[in-house]
RNA sequence: GGGCCGUUAGCUCAGUCGGUAGAGCAGCUGGCUUUUAACCAGUUUGUCGUGCGUUCGAUUCGCACACGGCCCA
């Protein structure tokens, strides 16, 4: 019989070390239970050192507490008769002093056995060792879980950034860093979860799965459900949905979730990716600006206890009003030598977007010309926090137009250290005018523009039961996470990033 | 999709102007009852990413491919 693709592949991987771990269980599967699950603790590394760290030698020895304490060893010095391990639990690390005259007879040998990596528990007396280390002192100690794989270098840690990725767990084990950019991604959450609710907006969850793709410029994965035979579309935003909810009397809601486009992948963009989105009722994108600006301030200060804070090398000052500038105003202020003026005019637009090089399609129009420039002049330059207004109509199709100049939206995004983080606007109420603009988008689509919308038949049936007048905005949680970790990589903020398959 | 860089022991890395490889850590053996990346002595481990080519000989040179990273579109 041909052994099945697993063991083979399980067999290759194999080396002495893991062999030899192996031989070490198969040892402890003689014995009895080898994975136990009967050991209970009542402390924690974090707390122990919270608590006891400034307890002399003397008042811990006084106090004779007993404690019992697990996690994986990560570090050993291990010496005739005695020994120390250094044990990692979910909130840090703790050193067991181990004495074989304090441990029945036998238990030292097969202790010195065990291996780095391997998950242990201890009891025994909280205590401080001569050279001031907060340690427990352990009269019973019993391997919980044995690993058989070595783990990386414990001093460099892991570094291969493939390996990082996609064995995630691995670089948690070993980089401290890693693990406080996934704890400071979870805080970020959850403090945005309670400011909104705070303010009375009510968490909903509306489809991943969508027969129409909306809410979005951007190309959608494509997928069928055989249930109702129908080709369906992963969501590229959560937005028409939102919106309807707000049709529907929740005038504030939220969500926080995946939204999927299937583009490309970049240190800013992954095609999975989480987003912040809620909508406001009788609320206008000023109102959403000022929120905004409040939202980031307070999610700094409690998530890292501070407004300023540094991004790869820059010191990004959230404290300080956020700039606001128009877009054309941005591009103007950015390059002393283009006047607003130049930038009004089909001809003067594409004169200056020739300048930097943009390839000018043949379908756009004065609006896209605009964008383009300013994503090629401007965008990467912006550092601090920065609301860009005023987008034009054409790149902005289910925004409302402003009331003095119908050619822009209310719109606005803000840009952090060259990154966009979050996109809001005056959400477009006007039934008639939403549904000549789906027209503008399904025409582009013809021609070829993929990331164009199609045309919602329900979402303007939903508008012509009235949404009240109401103000939305995305805010990308991946990216204000990168901020607030200084991670210079969206990746790096993603527990488990795409990687393509090993072969 | 294009450009550049990387892939060597379980991990972190060196190295070979072409003669099949080393260090530290981890592992193993021995010693050590307050260590701190413990220490001391000894010791094991590699399809040098994959394939093809050039060559007497390729981990090293060339080409292709795979995977990853960064930049650009």
């Amino acid at each position: 019989m041909c052994p099945s693709k697993n063991q083979l592949e399980t067999e290759i991987d194999e080396n002495d070390i893991i062999a030899q771990r192996r031989s070490k269980l198969a040892d402890m599967r003689s014995l009895g239970i080898a994975f136990p699950n009967d050991f209970r603790r009542d402390a924690f590394a974090g707390e122990l050192h919270a608590k006891y760290d400034e307890k002399t030698k003397e008042e811990l020895a006084v106090d004779a507490m007993q404690v019992s304490a697990a996690g994986r060893v990560v570090l050993k010095r291990v010496m005739g008769k005695a020994s120390f391990l250094t044990v990692q639990d979910v909130t840090g690390r703790i050193q067991f002093y181990v004495r074989k005259e304090e441990l029945p007879e036998g238990i030292y040998e097969d202790f010195r056995k065990w291996d780095i990596g391997d998950i242990v528990g201890g009891v025994g007396q909280l205590m401080k060792t001569n050279k001031g280390e907060l340690s427990v002192q352990v009269n019973s100690i019993r391997l919980l879980t044995k690993s058989l794989r070595p783990l990386p270098e414990k001093h460099k840690g892991l570094a291969d950034t493939e390996i990082r990725y996609r064995q995630r767990y691995l670089d948690l084990i070993v980089n401290e860093a890693s693990r406080n950019v996934f704890t400071t991604r979870s805080k970020t959450i959850h403090a945005m979860r309670r400011y909104l609710i705070e303010r009375d907006f009510m968490e909903v969850e509306t489809p991943m799965i969508q027969s129409i793709p909306g809410g979005g410029a951007a190309e959608p994965f494509t997928t069928h459900y055989n249930a109702l035979d129908a080709d369906m579309y992963l969501r590229v935003a959560p937005e028409l949905n939102l919106k309807r909810l707000v049709v529907g009397g929740f005038e504030r809601v939220f969500e926080i979730n995946r939204n999927f486009r299937n583009e490309g992948v970049s240190t800013k963009h992954s095609p999975e990716f989480t987003m912040l989105e809620y909508y406001q009722a009788f609320a206008d994108y000023d109102d959403l600006m000022n929120l905004t600006e409040d939202m980031f301030r307070t999610l700094a200060m409690q998530v890292i206890g501070t407004t300023e804070f540094v991004y790869q090398n820059t010191t990004i000052d959230f404290g300080k009003p956020f700039a606001r500038l128009t877009l054309l105003g941005a591009i103007a202020q950015f390059n002393s030598d283009i006047d607003e003026k130049d930038l009004s005019s089909l001809s003067g637009a594409k004169k200056i977007a020739k300048q930097f090089g943009i390839e000018v399609n043949k379908s756009w129009g004065l609006g896209k010309l605009q964008m383009e420039i300013f994503e090629a002049c401007v965008e990467d330059r912006i550092e601090q926090p920065t609301f860009i207004t005023q987008y034009p109509i054409e790149v902005s199709p289910l925004a409302r137009r402003n009331d003095t100049d119908p050619s822009v939206t209310d719109r606005f995004e803000i840009f952090v250290m060259g990154t966009e983080i979050a996109n809001g606007f005056s959400e477009l109420n006007d039934p008639e005018d939403q549904a000549e603009r789906f027209r503008q988008q399904v025409l582009a689509k013809e021609a070829g523009d993929n990331e164009a919308m199609h045309y919602d038949e329900d979402y303007i049936t939903a508008l012509e039961y009235g949404l009240p007048p109401t103000a939305g905005e995305g805010v990308g949680v991946d990216r204000l996470v990168m901020l607030f970790t200084d991670s210079p990589s969206i990746r790096d903020v993603i527990l488990f990033p795409h990687m393509r398959p090993k072969k």
